[in-house]
RNA sequence: GCGGGCGUGAUGGAAUGGUAGACAUACCAGACUUAAAAUCUGUUGGGGCGUAGCCCCGUGUGGGUUCGAGUCCCACCGCCCGCACCA
């Protein structure tokens, strides 16, 4: 008897698939062709069991595909622009590329072992100028077209560093580094008009069928499209020029329970007011500290400072409302003003109530409610609620009755107009680093901001750069920034700002088509490829990434680098969970805990002591692996312990895809037995006499047809845990039967091809060991016999009253009459009735009995 | 704060609105063994009773729709993801 020895398994069947090209993607009539893709890694230096889940989804996909005879593309590439090669550049003195280089180097070997059907021919990287010059080509023709513009935008400033920070980089309102409060500082800043597609980008997601629905919500609520109403306040003594505040709301018809005009710090009146008034001027100042995001604005202690201004309510002019600067209004949105209405919204609310401003319902759930709120009362735009001061419409209406109403009403009297907005923003691409993909412009005395010309791309990041000093070095570089201007050859400056790392991936999965190219895409290769059948990846990328490609799809249509057929450039999508695991540790004298690796500690009654010491360790519920609490496990360990198939059929059991899979040392045990005992059986049917003959062969092929069945279901719908739990009962099935030689060696083939996706090395040695015809890898997927599928015989449950009570053997095929007469005659049923006749009878064939009593 | 998702035995999880707990882990028992490991077999949601069997309870909490709800709807609690310069 052989042993199952995977580490000798895996190189050998590596290495013929690797001379039989046999990943490789070449274009071709003959059959479907089939794209798929997982999003591609950040070369981070190693990789981690979200990789190996990541690619090992993909991988069966793939797989499954070229056995059921698709022309698969699957490519491999590596998102390399980024923060992290800049930190290391700062951190050890490695530059940015070397460090990178080095990580995609290693990140590939540790890949290799995995057997992925990668077609490594098509590999690149983002941070090459084999790539980025075509980048570079395309803004050019961005920026022809009128798709990218300059305007001004608010960064994190560093005081300290004197440099802008990612929001990463900012802690708790501080500087990561310089650890000095962040203040907000406008920067002129390249933008992508991806608002002008927001109402195109919503529509089109109704033509994606195969997305999570859940990811085209959070996109339709990130475009944010919302119809409401633009009016003008009128000021009362306000410096020149701000007789007027235009505000956007989409709630006019709470107009009347307006209490107050909020403002933004950065809009132009407050800027005005604060020149007199010192006191405003330092409020100013106190909002623009802090980070820039969304969140430490929406979760900041909401602040207002009364300005003594006041507006004219435009339905009585005899009425005026306080102007107050709030902090929690962002100039970026709508006008950079709102009106407050307390009673009809939680945040003015809370506001209205420190400041102690009227709170004026101008809707009540019934006529006689309590017209006092404690709380704000918003309900259900589509809550038909009674208009205690209503002015247009029914008074009792629906919200979205009423906003319409309102809307009619303000246009006919002359109070601003009805406007649709959204609430997504043009796409800040400007980026002041170093490690990123250069923007092809030249900033000229004479000319203004000029595009590079198209033969001297790739404008090259330059080598020497230092990182001593905070900031971007190609600001501080001697040479680099100086050039001709494109336009009329005069001494010109080079523009330092590179592009957001988002760019570079809103366009690979194109240039895969043809990586090679020298132009951006193909147009042949990319109507051939394109577009990516299925495309896999975290939900961390639900919105950002995905848009920005769909919107990229589109902008690359109108400069022709991409078909029009390829605006969605993802027909499918699946988000996978993570990989987790439980996280050891000790306290510390300082209180702080320190945290072990799994593989330093020993399991014990679930219990976890120190394999050092003996100590015992707290265990922290799973969480995300991450290298800042121990929690990892390197794959490359598990693939020398256990081997690549190991590894990948405990990622994909367990859990469903989708959601987390907590990495456990005995699951991995598991998978690595199943394996096992899969090639005893293997080895026990070879060694078994060629003509015998044996008992339940058509049992054994029975359950065969069915697991075919349940495994293509299965793998078809991301049902991948499922479908291993199919292989696991029919393999107890196979490892228990007494069938003859025949139906034993054709179920284990079958066994094997249906494994082939998830454990392809294992599954190649089996067909070789059986006889089969080349490789499995390219062996037809095996069909379900339908007749071998169906039983002569169901058991169905009867339920009394929805409570199952008893179950009848009956023929498949039985009419439902004769079904209900069955199982009114069962004794349980009379028992139950007492003599009385059931009220009802459901009947669902095949299924189940359902007696009312 | 806003948007989205998730919540089922000791554990990971299964279940087109139709027998809740498939499959796996862990535990316990048994076989094999001098013994252990490995391997194989079996039991295991909780409670109760007149214990070959039957009954009650049970999918985060509370309500609702339905002949029937883990699944659909509403509210709440908890956890996770995103919030535009991390990728």
């Amino acid at each position: 008897m052989s042993r199952y020895t995977p580490a000798e398994i895996e190189a050998r069947w590596q290495q013929a698939w690797d001379k039989n090209e046999t990943f490789r993607a070449v274009r071709s009539a003959d059959k479907p062709k089939y794209y798929v893709l997982e999003m591609f890694p950040y070369p981070s230096g190693r990789i981690h069991m979200g990789h190996v889940r990541n690619y090992t989804m993909g991988d069966v996909i793939a797989r499954y595909k070229i056995a059921t005879g698709h022309n698969v593309l699957h490519p491999m590439g590596w998102d390399a622009f980024g923060l992290a090669a800049e930190n290391a550049a700062i951190d050890k003195g490695i530059h940015p590329a070397d460090w990178t280089y080095q990580n995609i180097a290693d990140m590939r070997d540790q890949m290799m072992p995995l057997g992925l059907s990668i077609d490594w021919s098509r590999e690149l990287a983002t941070c090459h100028p084999g790539y980025y010059q075509h980048q570079q080509a395309m803004f050019i023709d961005m920026l022809d077209k009128g798709l990218i513009y300059r305007k001004n935008a608010i960064v994190n400033w560093d005081p300290v560093d004197m440099t802008v920070l990612a929001n990463e980089q900012v802690e708790a309102g501080r500087g990561w580094r310089s650890g000095a409060l962040v203040e907000r500082r406008e920067l002129t800043q390249w933008f992508f008009k991806i608002s002008e597609y927001s109402d195109e980008l919503l529509q089109a997601l109704d033509t994606l069928e195969n997305w999570p629905a859940k990811v085209k919500l959070m996109q339709s609520n990130w475009i944010g499209k919302s119809r409401g109403l633009q009016f003008a306040f009128s000021t009362v003594d306000a410096p020149d020029g701000h007789d007027r505040i235009e505000v956007y709301t989409t709630r006019p018809d709470t107009l009347l329970g307006a209490s107050f005009v909020g403002i933004s710090p950065d809009h132009p009146l407050a800027k005005e007011l604060e020149k007199d008034n010192p006191d405003l001027a330092a409020f100013c100042i106190e909002c623009r500290k802090g980070g820039t995001t969304e969140e430490a604005i929406e979760t900041a202690e909401k602040l207002g400072f009364d300005t003594g201004l006041t507006v004219r309510h435009p339905f009585d002019t005899a009425h005026e409302l306080p102007v107050y600067v709030a902090n929690f209004i962002l100039m970026d949105y709508g006008t950079g003003a709102i009106f407050g209405c307390p009673a009809h919204d939680p945040r003015d609310f809370e506001f209205a109530t420190k400041y102690d401003l009227p709170i004026i319902s101008t809707y009540l759930p019934s006529e006689d409610a309590a017209d006092e709120l404690s709380e704000a009362y918003v309900p259900a735009k589509t809550e038909k609620v009674f208009y205690n001061r209503g002015f247009a419409g029914d008074q009792w209406q629906t919200g979205l009755e009423a906003i319409d109403a309102a809307i009619a009403f303000c246009e006919a009297n002359g109070v601003g107009q009805g406007v649709t907005k959204f609430r997504l923003r043009d796409w800040g691409l400007s980026r002041q680093r170093y490690w990123g993909c250069p923007i092809p412009v030249v900033h000229c005395d004479d000319c203004g901001v000029v595009p590079e010309k198209k033969e001297n791309l790739p404008i090259e990041l330059p080598r020497d750069v230092d990182f001593d000093t905070p900031g971007n070095p190609l600001d501080r570089h001697p040479t680099w920034r100086d050039c001709a201007c494109p336009s009329c050859g005069k001494p010109a400056k080079r523009e330092t700002d590179t592009m957001d790392t988002f760019v570079d991936s809103s366009w690979y999965f194109a240039r895969f088509t043809a990586p090679r190219a020298d132009t951006p895409t193909v147009m042949e290769d990319a109507e051939y490829w394109m577009n990516v059948d299925q495309y896999i990846g975290g939900v961390e990328h639900a919105i950002l990434h995905l848009l920005y490609s769909r919107f990229f799809a589109r902008a690359m249509e109108m400069t022709g680098h991409l078909p029009k057929s390829a605006n969605e450039p993802f027909d499918a999508l699946f988000t996978q969970g993570m990989v987790t695991h439980a996280i050891y540790q000790t306290p510390r004298q300082d209180g702080r805990p320190t945290f072990h690796y799994p593989e330093e500690v020993e399991l014990r009654d679930g219990k976890a002591y120190l394999k050092d010491g003996g100590s015992e360790v707290e265990i922290i519920p799973s969480a995300k692996m991450s290298k800042s609490k121990n929690n990892v496990v390197d794959p490359l360990n598990i693939i020398s312990n256990y081997g690549a198939d190991t590894a990948r059929w405990f990622v994909l059991s367990d859990s469903p895809p989708e959601r987390d899979v907590e990495w456990t040392a005995s699951g991995a045990e598991a998978a690595h037995k199943h394996l096992s005992r899969v090639w005893n059986i293997c080895d026990r049917i070879s060694a078994m006499d060629k003509d015998a003959k044996g008992e339940g062969d058509e049992d054994l092929l029975r359950a065969m047809h069915k697991t075919i069945h349940d495994v293509t279901m299965g793998v078809e719908s991301f049902g991948f845990n499922a479908a291993i739990a199919k292989l696991y009962a029919f393999t107890a099935t196979l490892q228990k039967s007494k069938a003859g030689h025949d139906a034993q060696r054709e179920a284990v083939m079958t066994l094997a091809q249906l494994m082939s996706p998830m454990t392809p090395h294992l599954a190649e040695d089996i067909w070789a060991q059986q006889g089969g015809d080349g490789m499995i890898v390219t062996a037809p997927w095996p069909k379900a016999d339908e007749a071998m599928l169906v039983d002569d015989t169901v058991t169905m449950p009867i339920q009394i009253n929805g409570k199952r009570r008893a179950e009848i053997n009956v023929p498949a095929d039985m009419s439902k009459e004769e079904v209900e007469k069955i199982a009114l005659a069962h004794e349980a049923v009379i028992r139950t009735l007492d003599g009385a006749a059931p009220k009802k009878v459901i009947v669902v064939p095949g299924r189940i009995v359902n007696v009312v009593a």
